[in-house]
RNA sequence: GAGCCAUUAGCUCAGUUGGAAGAGCACCUGACUUUUAAUCAGGGUGUCCCAGGUUCGAGCCCUGGAUGGCUCACCA
């Protein structure tokens, strides 16, 4: 729809829009009240009957019958359908009803009846235009289909897609349970800064934005994780924070620039009480929103009931791929094999680096049922805590269902010098180029250094698991707006 | 970032071998006081994504671009 040239639809409301103004209506009107909403006229017909009841939503449907008509009223909870006959209405009023358009959003006020057909009705007796709709609304059979704009006028997509509202209620059900779950067990929710002054937490690039009066750059925050485990060191046991991460990277059905993220921190704590915190939240969620431990995801059937099952990253790749790396021990027979495998390595690439690559490139899309998948090398986990038997190994886990990581966790390292060794090998790599590689982060440093108590800590991708639970194929079905170039020609939405 | 695919009326979509741009819904006019994808009679409202090119002639073929989708890469 192009801004300059104003479509004949969009003219006639325009000139209908004159009209009511020309009658004494206010076509933008104010709050109306009402008793009822529609789906509780359905839901409390047999009390509602020959009652009289009022009513706000936007007409979806229209049926004219010379001096009579039928609409459809939809509200938040669904769809009503009203009757309006001139006998009841009076002259005057029944005109301005019929000036009305699908996509108006009107207040009503009549009796309840069923009609003929079946149908539970509102016979109106009186109406009240709250806002006049000046575009017409997408096709009342089909919808609105295009992707593009369904996500551009997600709106629109609201409006016309009933499926689609039920989607961003269960996401926002799945939080308030994830909330509920940890409030319930003690946990304290912060919040902490999305604006830093150095990344870290995760491997990721950033956004980077300008502070005019510091006269410097921030980053938008790629992990809760720093800021979190400083508040363990000042005495907080119990914490979470719920919300939302930038990453700089690409998009993709799994993707988006920006994103949900728990994550949540126990002092006293170890990974394997981070495995019994994600298998039950997990459930929780799911128990409480769809009322079953027994999902369907894109066709395959998930059984989320706890326990899950615990696999090493090594007994993983040995089962898929029959490579038994506790026998592979040096880097230089590691790297031969992926390149045999024709992986991404460097001549400065290591074993656990390896190792890595080939669990994501062996292992992950066989993941479909819940699994931990325990103990990933030293290299690609900087905060992670070192395991006692294996030093090249840490106490990390991440959980997996439908090939797809849903969770994140360690026993988190609190050895300070430990971890000022881990981020110099970060920033090596950081100074060999590669910008995902974490940064020093002195003040972290110095924190661990007064001591942080033993803790376990998770993270969990909101957004993911909202997909898992509602069935979605792409994280643009699980997010309102989702990232997308602008277009000019809609002024930019 | 790479490959493949898509873009035609407000929406959902047809469009044959390159030969006069279509349907349904929506909209407009009329009929109709319990319809419900209301029905009946009539009306087509368009930058065929954009810019070039080939051709007597392009929605269709070619080149470039835009946006989106999918797959891959990166990542969570």
């Amino acid at each position: 729809m192009s801004q300059e040239t104003v479509h004949e639809l969009i003219l006639r409301r325009h000139e209908k829009l004159k009209e009511l103004y020309g009658r004494g209506v206010e076509p933008f009107g104010e709050k109306y009240s009402v008793s009822h909403q529609a789906q509780e006229i359905l839901e409390h017909f047999e009390e509602l009957e020959g009652k009289e009841v009022s009513v706000s939503g936007r007409i979806m449907t229209m049926r004219g019958h010379g001096k009579a008509g039928f609409a459809n009223l939809q509200d938040e909870s669904g769809q009503v359908q009203i009757y309006a006959r001139l006998d009841d209405l009076g002259e005057e009023a029944y005109e301005c009803y019929r000036l009305l358009d699908i996509g108006d959003i009107i207040g009503v006020k009549g009796k309840v009846f069923r009609t003929r057909k079946g149908e539970i009705t509102v016979s109106i007796t009186e109406f009240q235009l709250l806002s006049k709709s000046l575009r017409p609304l997408p096709e009342k059979w089909h919808g609105l289909k295009d992707v593009e704009l369904r996500y551009r006028q997600r709106y629109l997509d609201l409006i016309v897609n009933p499926q689609v509202k039920k989607v961003f209620i269960l996401r926002s059900r799945i939080i308030q349970s994830i909330r509920d779950f940890l409030n319930h067990q003690g946990y304290l929710e912060v919040e902490t800064p999305t604006m830093h002054t150095i990344t870290g937490g995760a491997s990721a690039r950033p956004f980077v934005t300008y502070h005019n009066t510091l006269e410097m750059n921030l980053y938008l925050r790629i992990a809760t994780e720093l800021h979190l485990k400083r508040l363990l060191v000042g005495g907080f046991d119990r914490v979470y924070e719920l919300g939302r991460i930038f990453r700089n990277e690409g998009i993709s059905t799994k993707h988006n620039p920006e994103f949900t993220s728990i994550e949540v921190y126990k002092a006293n704590a170890d990974y394997h009480d981070m495995m019994e915190l994600t298998e039950n939240l997990v459930a929780h969620a799911a128990e409480k929103v769809l009322g079953t431990l027994q999902i369907t995801y894109q066709g395959k059937d998930m059984d989320l009931t706890p326990p899950w099952p615990r696999m090493t990253m090594l007994e993983a790749i040995k089962t898929y791929s029959d490579y038994d790396f506790s026998t592979i021990t040096t880097d230089e027979e590691c790297l031969k094999l992926a390149r045999k495998h024709k992986l991404e390595v460097y001549n400065d690439t290591v074993r656990g680096e390896v190792i890595n690559l080939f669990f994501e490139h062996f292992v992950e899309r066989h993941l479909v049922q819940p699994i931990f998948i325990m103990d990933y090398p030293l290299e690609v986990s900087p905060l992670a805590k070192r395991k006692k038997d294996d030093p090249n190994f840490t106490y990390r886990f991440e959980a997996f269902m439908a090939g797809s990581e849903i969770a994140n966790a360690f026993t988190e390292l609190i050895d300070p010098i430990d971890q000022r060794e881990r981020f110099k090998k970060q920033v090596e790599k950081r100074e060999a180029g590669d910008e995902e590689a974490h940064m020093m982060d002195e003040d972290f440093i110095t924190a661990l250094e007064y001591g942080m108590p033993p803790a376990g800590g998770l993270g969990i991708g909101i957004d993911r698991l909202v997909m898992l639970l509602t069935d979605s194929p792409s994280i643009r079905d699980v997010l309102l707006f989702p990232t997308l170039r602008p277009r000019e020609d809609t002024g930019g939405a």
